[in-house]
DNA sequence: AGCCTAAATGAAATCGATTTCAGGGTCAAG
DNA sequence: CTTGACCCTGAAATCGATTTCATTTAGGCT
């Protein structure tokens, strides 16, 4: 309710003083104290509203996610929370559903309250990222890369490439593929580092993408694709699944079938969630989630600081 | 860029009409479509900065949550989500790792920022929600249940006492409980229903609490104090464990020392999350996470439009 | 003592919307 | 033909901070 005229009132100052006060600009001892104590018994909050009209530009980041059940993007969201709170920013955290419109509201939501700036892991390859940068919103894309902007991700083919050789050193003949959507690009970087290394093995007279399924990323997904696998007349003997979630379902789908691994041999891309399984069987390629938030979070905030390299693209190691 | 002035002039009306037309108040049709192109052709975003500082009160509900890599909470906020779209209000979702003081800063970044409301799972009972009631601002309480404020949580006594009902039907008889922190009371509730049974069991000429731990609603928590039942002289041969992932924690214990349930009994308050095992042997009450949610939302939304009954305190069933 | 520089302060403009108030136009009833 | 009621419309005030610009004050140096 109070505002910085009433402080200024009650300390017998000009509401410029106050807001030189909060603003560190200096202002004599004697002054600044009759503010704070005003302000103090006034139980005074600035109004933020106020101050980023004048300003064109709040404290406030915006982490645009695709599914905020998915424990990697949750705990990619800790890992910009961490860096962002450390700078003096808040972070909203906005979930898209994978739904393209939904994410363009979103967007429209970031220009129209002025937020500083943007961290995206982008639902649509095609999103409009014009009104941000014609506005000068620094954007970071994270996990999935886009063109033009800066880029946070990992090396997509090189974690399929390892965990399909860690299948074959296990000695399993008949590796599968379960990835995400068409046309992602995770889905596909994944899927080629599994599709070379079959290749380059002297065994591979069959057309490897016989056993590709591509599904969404999700647990349901997952299982689907997993089931439709194990009903070939020659089903495969281990699998390569290239997320998280759907290396549940799939997981699920075995254990169903009484196939639990290593009877087939499995490989995740990312840890799986809250596993109680004893690890054995299941070959995890370490998805740096936390790491991937606080890059893009670092990267962010250079850019609001002013910095003008030219377009970054961070490729995260596997640390395997 | 474009304001309502550059619309205004283009269209050759006055600002003020150019608000009205966006704001459904009748403007000639004429003239209205004259300011719809004009809009169109400079990619004009209304700015809500501008309009949240002149209307004291922004489209946007805070939702304070303690634990954001806690899918429970997840799925409570997709809950949220749903309705408060529905009624085109935005959600920033803000994590306070359990940190009474962060959970400050973000109920000050509430009123600083002019959002509509608030829906609150608490880190801290002793929450001052002065500078949020005060202004007007309502609040409601989820899960964790407030003082003064709307609430809507589920019956924890209730479903302490149905999980641990349901390991004596299957027959255990030294049946040990994890819980949250003291005097959270979820935590408590949860733990008196357990009580509550052992104390009417014919044979429960002992001391029940001398089988109940004080964890920290985490994984790591309920690990450990799993292995600190276990290395009882006299371990339990079953664990009601208070939350889903403190049961998690608890489960990875018993499968290290090869326990797998139904080798020692298990209920979980609250789904396993994406559980892999196959669901015999834990018995799992459910928590309707994301109808915590949905009603917490829509009992918000009531408020905003107006709705002045008394506090009302909800309490949803648990679809046994 | 006098002059110059630098620091501290306040008045007023500004950010971009909403909203009150008053004026002008249209139409129907008397 | 006049009067009133009602609907559109625009001018201007408003929300609460920040910031420019001009002015005052203090202090240092010769």
């Amino acid at each position: 309710m109070a505002t910085i005229y009433d402080v200024a009132a009650l300390a017998g100052v000009s509401p410029a003083t106050v807001s030189r006060v909060f603003n560190g600009i200096t202002v004599s001892a004697e002054r600044s104290e009759r503010v704070r104590a005003a302000a103090e018994r006034l139980s005074f909050i600035p109004n933020r509203t106020a101050r980023t009209l004048r300003k064109q530009s709040s404290e406030v980041i915006a982490l645009i996610i695709p599914d905020i059940e998915n424990p990697f993007f949750t705990a990619l969201a800790r890992g910009v929370e961490d860096v962002a709170q450390a700078s003096g920013y808040s972070v909203v955290l906005c979930n898209t559903d994978e739904d393209a419109e939904k994410e363009a509201r979103y967007l429209d939501v970031v220009v129209s309250e002025n937020m500083a700036g943007i961290i995206l892991a982008a639902a649509s390859d095609l999103v409009n990222l014009t009104d941000l940068t014609r506005r000068g919103r620094p954007v970071v894309a994270v996990d999935r890369s886009l063109p033009e902007v800066d880029t946070v991700t990992v090396d997509n083919v090189a974690g399929g490439r390892d965990a399909t050789r860690a299948l074959v050193e296990q000695g399993f003949q008949r590796i599968a593929c379960i990835t995400g959507p068409t046309g992602r690009t995770t889905a596909e970087g994944r899927a080629d580092g599994w599709r070379e290394v079959l290749m380059t093995m002297s065994a591979a007279h069959v057309d490897p993408d016989r056993y590709l399924r591509y599904a969404d990323f999700r647990v349901e997904g997952g299982h689907a694709a997993m089931v439709d696998l194990l009903n070939l007349p020659e089903p495969p003997d281990a699998v390569f699944v290239a997320n998280n979630l759907m290396a549940v379902g799939a997981l699920r789908a075995l254990i169903e079938h009484d196939l639990t691994p290593p009877l087939v041999g499995m490989a995740s891309f990312g840890d799986l969630p809250f596993a109680t399984l004893s690890p054995r069987g299941v070959t995890v390629i370490p998805l740096p989630a936390r790491l991937l938030g606080e890059a893009a979070a670092q990267l962010l905030i250079e850019r609001l600081q002013g910095d003008d390299r030219p377009r970054q693209a961070i490729r995260l190691g596997n640390p395997a």
